[in-house]
DNA sequence: TTTAGATGTGCAGTCGCATGCATACACTTA
DNA sequence: TAAGTGTATGCATGCGACTGCACATCTAAA
């Protein structure tokens, strides 16, 4: 009972001169148990009489005792920490897609450990930051690429991808058919009668982008239209607003629609076609974007937009985290998802599709 | 030299079941080195000789070891982790916020623990996350009750408030002078004519939304001008809208001037106004707003507002932070910076202040 | 050559918690 | 009463890296 103990207790009360945390030990000595009583206490499950536990939790209380997450992670070898890399929180569209995963997150016990990636920075050295933290796992919304990729699967974290895939590789994935959705606004804009195209895609180490004009430059052609100019912006206001002067310039004159990567492309393009062109909108120039970030809903624009699922998108990747690192062998997986059309302002009304 | 340890190094070679990572013993054992010359070398400027860096890096390299933050962490009592808290992700305004907060912090070694606060989400158990994980400092631009703040002190974490502060206690605060803002905002418009005032104010528990309110009334009766209906809304877009029918509704027409309580509220009263009631921005009515979010500054809008330096308030925050966890006793500090007028097209031009 | 100082290295203990194992105790069941 | 089955508990050890201390080397000064 009082036996000797290789390792004394940590003086409790000792007051060193700076200042010492809590500890489960602490906890133990005034509860009258032992450390790993405390320990049991503090873990779901585990085999613990009520009298014990209800004595620990007091002792625990009056200490303000919470157990030491890095401690734990260290010899369970699960951190509980999720990275989440993103690129860009200016976009609009991330900060959704980050709020949502991060209760997502958290309601499931873990925590978002996040990294932005500016363009700038040197992500290499970023990611590199990632491992350090034994992290369960890693949800990927940045323009990464395929070696970056990569250096997840030689890690062996658990990693999804959102809003991308890569080409040559199945890997676990949550996306949208991008392809669907420019085919679907194509062909409810030629509907109305325009024949006349034009495109701002993304940028271009953009898949997302890619495959939104890819989708857009296929469907016309299988209209039989004339192949639409294409120009690129950066996602951004200003891209939209360049990219409409650009291409006012290189035709002539404003083509019938134009299909803009993102909403804020299009808004961009709206804003500069009413405000600076004198165009108007959708009686002389039809533009549409793509995602449904929220001030595409504004009366101002009332946006005609492809509304990507954000919620459940993000929940799925989410969840397709969470069962990955529960059983990080299974198969890679890839959730797609279809963008709802949302019929806007910016738009002429076409015909209802037969 | 090949004598007795009394801890076994770890089988490097050992293919265990599940996948072990690399140790720095596994990094010492192909160096040639102890365990401590591998620590050493990881530790900026540590006693290594040039020649033992070089091979433990050498080794380090060829077996991708990364060291284990965690196990630091444990040890040195410093996770390098830095919470964030923010309310709502949706706001528009905190995405600037947090994208500016995490490359501050990263530039300086530190990682984001991000920490979203939903509001119907139970804070104090949320909050009580943080804890565990020992962060070094806490980032708090969220609504957050004296009682959850003071737990920070009690803690001895180092903290700073983001855009709010205490009444009653001096706290680290990063904070943009909200009264002088609105004090402002209206004395322009009153020296565009304008007489009769009404606010869309922030919600209740917002701080910043009852100084704003506050700074516009004060400065209000100071110029000897009615009292202005004040009716509450909730930073959304919705808001404004809803705020805008209200006040006409009460007043049976519509005030000269409405200051909002922040722009995704104005510019939900802009549009209101414009589209719905048909009234001319700003030729029946003036609109204001604060933040100076990106969208205020889009043509359609074109907003009138106090624009806040987020970018400096961010780095003033990171920055303010970093000493604090350097230097946890210094005395508290306040940094206050002030907004800047932007005089946009939803409100009548003043005439030049004398 | 001797001594003092500077520098580099290894040993062993430590951070706080989790957990396999052995033991002790409380009930059943025969 | 004895054996059998659970359930609770404590001991000791380990997760991976940091670091005070002691010691070994090396350089410069006396």
């Amino acid at each position: 009972m009082t036996s000797k103990k290789l390792r004394e207790m940590p003086a409790a009360t000792a007051a060193l001169g700076h200042h010492r945390s809590v500890t489960s030990y602490d906890v133990a000595l005034r509860a009258g148990v032992s450390q790993s009583a405390v320990s049991r206490c503090f873990k779901p499950g585990a085999s613990v009489s009520a009298a014990t536990r209800e004595r620990v939790m007091k002792a625990a209380r009056e200490l303000d005792y919470t157990p030491n997450a890095i401690a734990r992670s260290l010899i369970t070898r699960r951190s509980n920490l999720v990275a989440v890399l993103i690129s860009n929180l200016t976009n609009l569209y991330y900060p959704e897609v980050l709020s949502e995963l991060s209760q997502q997150f958290v309601k499931n016990g873990m925590r978002v450990l996040l990294f932005t990636l500016p363009h700038e920075a040197d992500v290499d050295k970023i990611i590199a930051q990632v491992w350090e933290y034994q992290v369960d796992g890693v949800i990927a919304a940045a323009r990464l690429t395929t070696k970056q990729v990569a250096e997840f699967e030689r890690r062996r974290i658990p990693f999804v991808l959102y809003n991308r895939t890569l080409r040559d590789k199945a890997v676990n994935a949550v996306v949208c058919d991008q392809i669907a959705g420019a085919r679907t606004l194509v062909t409810r804009l030629a509907s109305a009668g325009h024949k006349r195209f034009a495109i701002i895609g993304g940028p271009k180490d953009s898949v997302v982008g890619q495959e939104r004009t890819k989708g857009a430059r296929e469907r016309i052609a299988e209209l039989g239209l004339k192949e639409p100019l294409v120009v690129l912006g950066n996602y951004d206001y200003e891209s939209g607003a360049r990219g409409l002067r650009q291409i006012i310039q290189e035709l002539g004159r404003a083509p019938d629609a134009i299909i803009c990567g993102n909403d804020v492309m299009a808004i961009g393009c709206v804003d500069t076609a009413r405000h600076e062109l004198g165009l108007d909108v959708p009686g002389k120039l039809s533009i549409a974007g793509f995602d449904g970030v929220e001030p595409s809903t504004w009366l101002s624009y009332n946006l005609t937009t492809l509304r990507q699922p954000v919620q459940k998108m993000a929940q799925a990747a989410a969840e397709l985290l969470t069962s990955l690192i529960g059983n990080p062998t299974a198969a890679p997986e890839k959730r797609v998802f279809s963008a709802q059309f949302v019929e806007g302002g910016t738009s002429k009304l076409g015909k209802e599709i037969q």
